[in-house]
DNA sequence: TCTTGACTCTCCCCCTACCGGAGGGTGTAT
DNA sequence: ATACACCCTCCGGTAGGGGGAGAGTCAAGA
């Protein structure tokens, strides 16, 4: 019988970590001492200890231990549960290795430019949504003027809007005279069809590549360079039509640079 | 300006989140209402959250991205952090990658044996001891008057073992009429030298494959044989001379069969 | 037999990065 | 006025223990 400093040395094994596993119920020592409350382990359980310390080191959880290790399940169940765990650190594996990935980009990008980029791209998945949109092929200078049949649109059926409104370019190329743009307001409701204004759902977007633009429209070719590059950096490619989140419009103050736009694309994995 | 669940939306970032990314002073809203403590977020502060995101999604902690946000820090502090960042990962890696590969060996031994091992092999580290030991080039069956021999002497010079008695197996290869053995039994203080028996240093090992071997002598050949088995799959070879600790001998009951002996062999990496 | 020093016990708080829920106040649309 | 959606703070929980306080125990020496 060794008491509990004794067999902390024997197994290397923290004194503490010992207590905890008795408290789990993990390793209960072959006796405690009903009044001192003193434990006292034994060599046989040795065994089972290394055999704790060998499951935990394949990276099962300690009840998972205590599940295997207590009702003495078939090898097929085993099998299962180490299969599982397989899986699992497999999964693990690749997420470190793109992390890896993306830590070395970061410190090349770093090394380039000798500074901290402004802004951020981010993967974010966005959910459906239930917007008065009016899509037509216009001049670029004529976004204004949807945006304009949208909110009169919204003001006429008192519909309030349930976020920011949005812009999709679907033109594949940019062209000055001729963007195929659908200008989209998120509302909470319904409403009847307009003329032009159609109530439609926004597909939602499992993985969407994100960058916050701060400004006026004449710097965002920069942005959108921006976006394309992390792109193609971390091996995914276009997957549909571009959106513009109007954040913050220059609102009446006029000054462009309060600005703050959200430029989405859509992407997959390549 | 956007109350929290507007904002959350936005982001794609719970509303837990961005409340405890204030509470912990990482993010706090443009403004609160000092009377109802409303939150209320400018869209201004998205490019901020997602520098947040993009470093969280490299693997940094939230206290150090606070760091890196804050005293904007020279591009080589960045570099830096970064740098440690990414050893950790491969590190990490690494690591997995090799549970990965003890997960996968546990699948093809129990696919093989249909069955637990019985004893689970761990990697420990062991400290140096000061021990009374005695060495010699005897028969096997002379193990026991070494024991003896160093008991008598500690006796002797009433000094308490520290521990069980440890057995280290010098030879090269097995044979049964000559074994050069050393017996060592761990101490706390110090005393004189012994005519035979040394006071000496045993030497910590920083990497020690060990396996618990429950019952008599006649079977530890098994045991032997699945530590061999275990060191050559894991990529190990052997790097000093192998130890039987002793942890409960038959005692006066003379039963062998509840003896428990932990087999320890030095190892690194091949 | 007493004392001393090394152990041991329980209990409580700490860590990360949040999540869930209770209980209560707010904002706005009918 | 009322309903309902939102918002707030506070408390408790997660996995696997670490650190330490305060009090009790054990074994050996004087």
């Amino acid at each position: 019988m060794f008491k509990t400093g004794e067999f902390s040395r024997l197994s290397q094994v923290t004194v503490k970590t010992l207590r905890y596993y008795d408290k789990i119920g993990l390793l209960e020592p072959a006796e405690v001492d009903r009044f001192t409350s003193y434990r006292y382990y034994s060599a046989s359980q040795l065994p089972r200890l290394n055999r704790i310390l060998a499951l935990k080191d394949l990276g099962l959880a300690l009840d998972q231990i205590g599940q295997l290790l207590k009702d003495n399940l078939s090898p097929e169940q085993i099998r299962g549960m180490l299969r599982l765990k397989q899986a699992e650190i497999r999964q693990q594996v690749q997420e470190e290795q793109a992390r890896l990935a993306r830590v070395e980009q970061r410190l090349r990008r770093i090394e380039q430019e000798e500074v901290m980029p402004k802004q951020e791209v981010v993967l974010k998945q966005v959910p459906a949504q239930t917007v008065a949109s009016v899509r037509d092929t216009v001049p670029i200078s004529g976004l204004g003027q949807l945006f304009g049949e949208v909110f009169a649109y919204l003001g006429q059926h008192r519909v309030n809007p349930a976020g920011p409104p949005v812009g999709i370019y679907y033109g594949e190329e940019f062209r000055e005279e001729a963007m195929d743009i659908e200008v989209a307001a998120p509302v909470v409701g319904s409403a009847p069809e307009g003329d032009r204004v159609k109530m439609r759902e926004l597909p939602a977007v499992e993985e969407m590549a994100c960058v916050i633009h701060e400004g006026g429209y004449e710097t965002i070719g920069g942005t959108y360079g921006q976006l394309m590059k992390w792109i193609e950096a971390n091996g995914y490619r276009i997957a549909g039509p571009t959106r513009e989140v109007y954040l913050k419009g220059p609102e009446s103050g006029g000054d462009p640079s309060t600005c703050v736009t959200e430029v989405q694309i859509p992407v997959e994995k390549a």
